[in-house]
RNA sequence: GGCGAGUUGGCGGAGUGGUUACGCAGCGGAUUGCAAAUCCGUGUACAGGAGUUCGAUUCUCCUACUCGCCUCCA
């Protein structure tokens, strides 16, 4: 069997990852507050953990891997937008939920077997804070409940912060019902304007930290093998998650090894609506960007490093999809049900690989031979096991231009067929002048022609295809 | 101020106590009517300083710089 190796914030170390139980592997992974559209960093975590989900089902089986996904719909930036546009609540999350969904699967995002949403835990959410009370980890103020994090040793332990170096560094403004200044809160009182449920605190809404607890709990058990999510949640979101979780089930130790992905930046700079390099996954798709392309570059640089999204980078992935897509390359008839070949077929240097600590710069690099090496059937396998297109020029191609309809796709095929028929006989007449004019006429529509030894050409689209122009050279 | 990550050839980006990936670009060649595509060949880089070692890019320490978190954030 595979040995997995993976780097655990916890130790700050790369372990052997040893499962609690190899017949349910069982990991969970922060995800979205629904208030708008995913932007691009956020699909970072996402892709990262696919590939380790991936990895765990193809090592431990299929059927003995938990892989839970969170939706937190409840949250004051959820309320501030309902406020803002008028809309309902419910209306703006089940939106962005349905958004999330469409573009995690764009960009190749396996379902997690569990996708809990915040506001159906709500019971086990109260049940645990009023543990946490009886346990002297809590205490009720004003309306609200706060965690004690001096009730709680290894406070700090994950992020490595010492409670007394943090309130020395504190920026926050202390409300006056904390004992101390890092409690957190774990239950809040709502007003008749703000979504709330009742409990023994009387109405109100969760903290942001008390719903992963709770779920995890729910789903996963008290104690599980992997927790993930971005390396910005570790302090407080985890932290508190932590002391949560271990308080109010103080024989287990909640997560086993805990994982978080670098960061992600624009052309060098932190993403953000001020810099004006900020922007969805959605934007992207909608500029003709694939979803392939965006994977593509997000494993070609490792988790835990920060990862630049460039121009240049996306123009090269795309680059390197079109050639694995060549179909003058790739003879394998894709088979949507091909699962059994791919198993059978993966390469065993890339999931040497993806088994240490999930290289997937180096995964890549194995395509890179294996496609170079003509070892079709092993690429193939592997290149479809990391979620890239292969052996699917037709997917491809249409999902890079998606303003090209079908109908419109054939016609231009007819178009370009009889340009290159047009060509072939000027070279046979040996006018070159005129078949040089054709060809390059057909490069400046964005159509690249290539004769082959045999005597035949073929064509590809490259980036900057224009339909108008090809119809201006008949 | 506190905590953490990082600095690899023109660019991107892995990795390793000694044999120095991979991709893009470049260069040389084959091929071609000319190209393109393709194929073959080609690159001795690891921030600076000190130390450990037979030997360090890889380990330790120091310095410089970059970035992230400490407030909502993946």
């Amino acid at each position: 069997m595979t040995t997995i190796k993976l780097h655990n914030t916890k130790t700050r170390q790369r372990e052997v990852f040893t499962p609690i139980d190899d017949k349910n592997v069982r990991m969970y992974v922060c995800g979205p507050t629904v208030y708008d559209r995913a932007h691009l960093g956020n699909a970072r975590p996402v892709i990262v953990f696919d590939v380790l989900n991936r990895l765990l089902r193809h090592v431990y089986g299929n059927d003995h891997v938990t892989y839970v996904r969170n939706f937190t719909d409840v949250d004051d930036k959820i309320n501030a937008r309902a406020a803002e546009s008028g809309r309902s609540i419910g209306q703006i999350t089940a939106e962005t939920t349905q958004w999330f969904l469409e573009d995690m699967a764009a960009v190749g995002a396996l379902e997690p077997d569990h996708m809990p949403r915040a506001t159906a835990y709500i019971p086990q959410m109260v049940s645990m804070i009023e543990g946490l009370i009886a346990k002297g980890h809590a205490y009720a103020a004003e309306g609200h409940v706060l965690f004690a994090v001096e009730s709680y040793k290894k406070y700090g332990a994950l992020s490595g912060r010492s409670i007394d170096d943090m309130i020395a560094g504190a920026r926050v403004e202390v409300a006056p019902y904390k004992r101390n200044p890092m409690d957190f809160v774990l239950w809040k009182p709502s007003d008749a304007d703000t979504p709330g449920w009742d409990s023994p605190w009387g109405r109100g809404r969760p903290g942001w930290h008390i719903e992963c607890s709770a779920m995890a709990y729910e789903l996963l058990g008290a104690h599980f093998d992997i927790h993930g999510g971005g390396n910005d949640l570790m302090f407080p979101h985890h932290e508190n998650e932590i002391a949560q979780s271990c308080c109010a089930h103080p024989e287990s130790e909640f997560a086993n090894v805990w994982m978080h992905n670098e960061m992600l930046q624009v052309e060098g700079k932190k993403m953000s609506k001020s810099l004006g390099n900020f922007f969805t996954v959605r934007d992207l798709l909608d500029q003709g960007v694939p979803g392939e392309v965006i994977r593509f570059v997000m494993l070609s640089t490792h988790y835990r490093k920060p990862m630049d999204w460039t121009d240049k980078k996306r123009d090269e992935a795309e680059k390197t999809l079109r050639e694995w897509n060549n179909p003058d390359r790739i003879s394998i008839v894709s088979d949507t049900a091909a699962s059994e070949f791919d198993r059978k077929h993966i390469d065993n240097d890339v999931m040497d690989c993806l088994a240490e600590d999930l290289n997937t710069p180096g995964a890549i690099s194995v395509l890179h031979r294996l496609f170079k090496d003509g070892n079709m059937e092993q690429f193939v396998a592997s290149a479809r096991y990391l979620g890239l297109p292969a052996a699917d020029f037709e997917y491809f191609r249409k999902s890079s231009i998606p303003a090209m309809t079908e109908p419109i796709n054939v016609m231009v095929a007819n178009t370009v067929n009889d340009l290159i028929g047009a060509r072939a006989k000027a070279k046979s007449e040996r006018n070159f002048s005129e078949a040089d004019r054709i060809r390059d006429g057909l490069l400046g529509a964005g159509i690249r022609v290539t004769d082959r030894k045999d005597g035949t050409s073929g064509w590809e689209l490259v980036a900057d295809f224009d339909p108008a122009k090809l119809e201006a050279l008949k």
